[in-house]
RNA sequence: GGCCCAUUCGUCUAACGGUUAGGACGCCAGAUUUUCAUUCUGGAAAUAGGAGUUCGAUUCUCCUAUGGGCUACCA
């Protein structure tokens, strides 16, 4: 096999969203498995779209995900520039080839008459279509003489590229994901390859002719482009690249997680999941969430999306990049779209977080603790960190879980006070005061058993007693074992703390 | 409407034409526990429908249904 070469070539139309981030996955896993190339192309021909801020926020998108680019925008390389609009003069001289070998021709109806023609057609019950059937009627090159043809471009009319699609022929494609698709080319219409106005191709013959400058060896995208694929391939077919073309793979779309369609960005914000990996602030100064502000790690949010329309023939779900890399294959890349869920991105973070090295999550707690002005010994929150790792999913539940480490409550779980505040347990949690301003050996081991031995020998029930000693410890319910939360906030802060909630509560 | 693609538990998916149709998420139940989790054990849950081909179809073919994508001088 030639080198490979793939790209990722998105749109600086907006955010990156997790499909497209899996599109570049994918494209990475690929390359990197082969030894190739990860191209980054930046397609902006629509100068209409262009948005201020999405190429810079792919970089870091891409950046943040490891998915490290070897040419493209931010990197240079052989091909450079990567920027269409940079590229601008390289493809006039392409869409003018097409039209002297007869492959396609000018036009210069103004969109305004299109619509007119459309809207006609529509009332009339018939769909318009600019093809082989309508082509010569219209003010095209093939209706037009030459001269008045070059009258008009002369004299500045505004006009476009079209190419020229063949009647009634059987395009043969093959994709890498689905097999052979044929389609007869009278369905199709005459796309525009190239438009004066803002002298700038259209996406197709950019795209063509780019991934042919640039070598590339696979063309990896989403499924969405599967219908201009007869047009790519008639491109080829045209300049006479046929022999050298890339491969195709179209991968299945990102469905939303209910209701239908593909997934969008108002599903993040309906249900309540980042559809961006980083934070996205438009113009409109609407912000949406991403999965680096959301907490999750980047490797987990990899994971999860790798199998969102592929798997490695096997059971294994939990894989580092690098077994991905290894393992990932073009043919058990799933042909059905894959309904997106939030549930097992959260339960892939848990699986990532909890694998992490208990150094590690201690560093993550600190910085999340210094977040809140908290600055702690480092033992102690190594100590806790221990105690709280079972049951964090995202990293800011760190924080959560361990704040009451740190600082004693100044409230009480509303619920949890109606069930334990009551009764004798006041009392008790009293009496234990006094028992426990007598253990000088401060430790989980001793706590434990001196806690026990008190209840005990009461005869009172353990549930009610030790759940209005956490209640005072915690603030609430929840949390490792009492003992050992007690051995790591030591005897002078816990006795305050059961002090505290007498004072606090006592009006119930 | 037209064209194209797809269809296995609710979801992501596995299964040389021969399996009690497997795993994971989620859900339910039980065990453990002073609480919440964790952990462990168990459970419910699927081949869209109909025709063929075949000794045998989740797997191949066709039809239907459903879902999805595209249908711009957007990408």
């Amino acid at each position: 096999m030639k080198n490979v070469r793939v790209r990722f070539a998105p749109s600086p139309t907006g955010a990156l969203h997790i499909g497209g981030v899996r599109t570049a996955l994918y494209n990475y896993l690929f390359a990197r498995q082969m030894g190739g190339k990860f191209i980054l192309r930046i397609e902006d021909t629509d100068s209409q779209r262009f948005v201020p801020g999405a190429e810079d926020y792919i970089i870091k998108s891409l950046e943040w995900c490891g998915i490290t680019i070897d040419e493209g925008v931010s990197v240079g390389g052989p091909h450079a520039p990567y920027r269409q609009s940079e590229r601008r003069e390289i493809y006039l001289k392409y869409a003018l080839q097409l039209v002297t070998d007869g492959w396609a021709y000018y036009a210069f109806d103004t969109p305004e008459e299109l619509d007119a023609i459309r809207k006609e057609q529509e009332t009339a019950g018939k769909t318009f279509s600019y093809n082989y059937t309508i082509r010569q009627n219209l003010s095209t090159s093939l209706k037009l003489s030459p001269e008045e043809v070059q009258t008009r471009i002369d004299r500045g009319d505004q006009w476009v590229i079209r190419f020229k699609m063949p009647e009634n022929t059987i395009i043969k494609m093959n994709d890498l994901v689905r097999g052979e698709v044929n389609v007869n080319s009278s369905t199709l219409d005459d796309k525009v390859l190239y438009k004066s106005a803002d002298a700038l191709p259209t996406y197709h013959l950019a795209n063509i002719v780019d991934d042919k400058l640039m070598e590339i060896s696979h063309v990896i995208r989403g499924e969405e482009w599967l219908p201009s694929l007869p047009l790519h391939f008639m491109l080829y077919k045209a300049f006479g690249w046929s022999e050298v073309q890339p491969q195709f793979a179209h991968l299945p779309l990102l469905l939303k997680p209910e209701g239908n369609g593909k997934l969008s960005k108002r599903d993040g914000d309906k249900l309540g999941f980042p559809v961006f990996p980083l934070e996205w602030t438009p113009q409109d100064g609407t912000t949406s969430r991403g999965y680096k502000e959301d907490g999750y790690l980047p490797q987990a949010f990899l994971n999860m999306l790798a199998l969102l329309g592929w798997n490695p023939g096997d059971d294994k779900e939990i894989m580092s990049i690098d077994e991905m890399i290894s393992l990932f294959s073009i043919d058990k890349v799933s042909k059905a779209g894959a309904r997106f869920s939030p549930q097992k991105a959260l339960w892939f973070n848990e699986q990532y977080l909890r694998a992490l090295p208990n150094e590690e999550l201690a560093q993550l707690l600190d910085s999340q603790l210094k977040t809140i002005q908290i600055t702690a010994p480092k033992e102690k929150v190594a100590a806790v960190v221990e105690l709280v790792r079972a049951r964090a999913v995202l990293i800011p539940d760190l924080l959560t879980l361990a704040k009451f480490y740190f600082v004693a409550p100044t409230q009480y779980d509303e619920k949890v006070v109606q069930k334990f505040w009551k009764n004798e347990n006041p009392t008790h949690l009293k009496n234990i005061t006094l028992m426990l301003t007598q253990i000088d050996d401060f430790t989980a081991l001793v706590l434990d058993k001196a806690l026990h031995d008190w209840i005990q020998e009461r005869e009172l029930p353990m549930g009610q007693v030790m759940n209005t000693l956490r209640l005072s410890i915690v603030g609430a319910s929840g949390g490792a074992s009492l003992p050992e939360i007690l051995e790591i906030i030591g005897k002078e802060d816990a006795l305050q703390r059961m002090n505290n909630i007498q004072t606090v509560l006592k009006t119930i």
